[in-house]
DNA sequence: GTGGTCTAGACCACC
DNA sequence: GTGGTCTAGACCACG
């Protein structure tokens, strides 16, 4: 599928999988209608808990992203894509925000500031490949 | 004094806190042989608990980069400097690297998330004035 | 403390801390500033997992009702009271209603509920005592 | 038919359904001898799954309200109706005990719970026409 | 098969 | 001590 799992990455696992499908939702890779998969499947894919799916889902229901269709699983909601559009604007917003605050205040010039970006967003557009 | 801390960060206080004694001797803000503030002091300043400042600094004992002179309190360590420089660049790198790569994995085009890098990067530049 | 558990409620216990815990400070028995009872004190009290209590104060916490004081302990939000009034209101209008629609529906004849009615709320009111 | 089905109710779908045949023969509407719905049917009718309306009509055969006639389908036992009023008093009874009981409990004044008890089974009684 | 709930017990960060 | 998170595994309701 198209989640990922990072133990190391500061964010809670079931966030992590929270934002994730806040992401696919809003690129289009999962449509209003479609099934996500079951948490059981997912869990057996990410090597985490079905419970910490569990968890996302649930917090993805509250947030009305996704709703469930009883006995079959959880699809996207009608009315999630603008607002995982929105979502995704500011969760990525927020995040880079603190980065490069933080980056800035260690005291690294903005060139090799600059350069780290650069180097590190190629090496991310490489690992897309 | 230099420090920060934002609890909405993800990341822990006190691995804000050693994060920025370590840029701070990176940038050469505080210099081997100096005193860093008690455990009290920076605690009231950061309003945190005084544990969450003693933690950090027991963390930066291990590092290497403080050392307790007796009576004094803690100074930074002689070799400390070089030590944070390497450590800030890594630390900059790999948080930098995450969050990329979450910004790159969300779908946003290329376009939209050099405009947000841009604009962030100009409103922490803003804000650092 | 305020609270009870009925495992035959048909609510999920959960949920019956959360309604609990609203009517609590709705009826002021909790204020603003407050602190609820540890998760763990919670559990012992209502001999449930601990996992069970934590899970309905996060469900308060999304509701805006409580508040982390870190390190301390939950703490009833400032602006909860209204929130919950309005909710106490609410919640039991809604089961009420349920409740009274599937008693119409069994057929009772009007004499017949009135009497049920009357005689458990004296129930309730004499219990209470 | 006579049957309903509230999701939002709290109480198991197959559990409404189990009910609500208790009721219908308790006031008459169906009659020992008479066949209930097929499993098939009553599924279509309520828009829910067949195993739903299977199991509860296992459970109603397990109370002895419901049996099978062979080639026909089911049919109401010849004690039930008996059973079933008896039954009827007793779950709308303790339904409504805990449904006051929480309602008091809330800390809502005499006042306003008969209030609201009056508004809504006046509303019931408004809806049934 | 699905999600929802509950229990049990672990580790972590913070006070 | 506190809450937050995660794992493991159970049972239930529903399709």
């Amino acid at each position: 599928m198209f989640f990922h799992v990072d133990p190391t990455d500061g964010l809670a696992i079931y966030d992590q999988v929270v934002r994730q499908v806040k992401f696919s939702v809003a690129r289009g890779a999962i449509r209003p209608g479609n099934l996500v998969p079951s948490v059981r499947e997912l869990a057996r894919e990410l090597a985490i808990n079905p419970n910490t799916v569990a968890r996302a889902y649930q917090q993805l229901q509250t947030d009305g992203v996704l709703q469930t269709v009883r006995g079959m699983g959880l699809e996207v909601a009608p009315g999630a894509v603008k607002h995982c559009r929105q979502q995704r604007q500011q969760l990525i917003q927020a995040r880079l925000r603190q980065t490069l605050a933080e980056a800035k205040r260690s005291g690294l010039d903005d060139e090799e500031l600059r350069g780290l970006i650069d180097k590190e967003l190629s090496d991310v557009v490489r690992d897309e490949r």
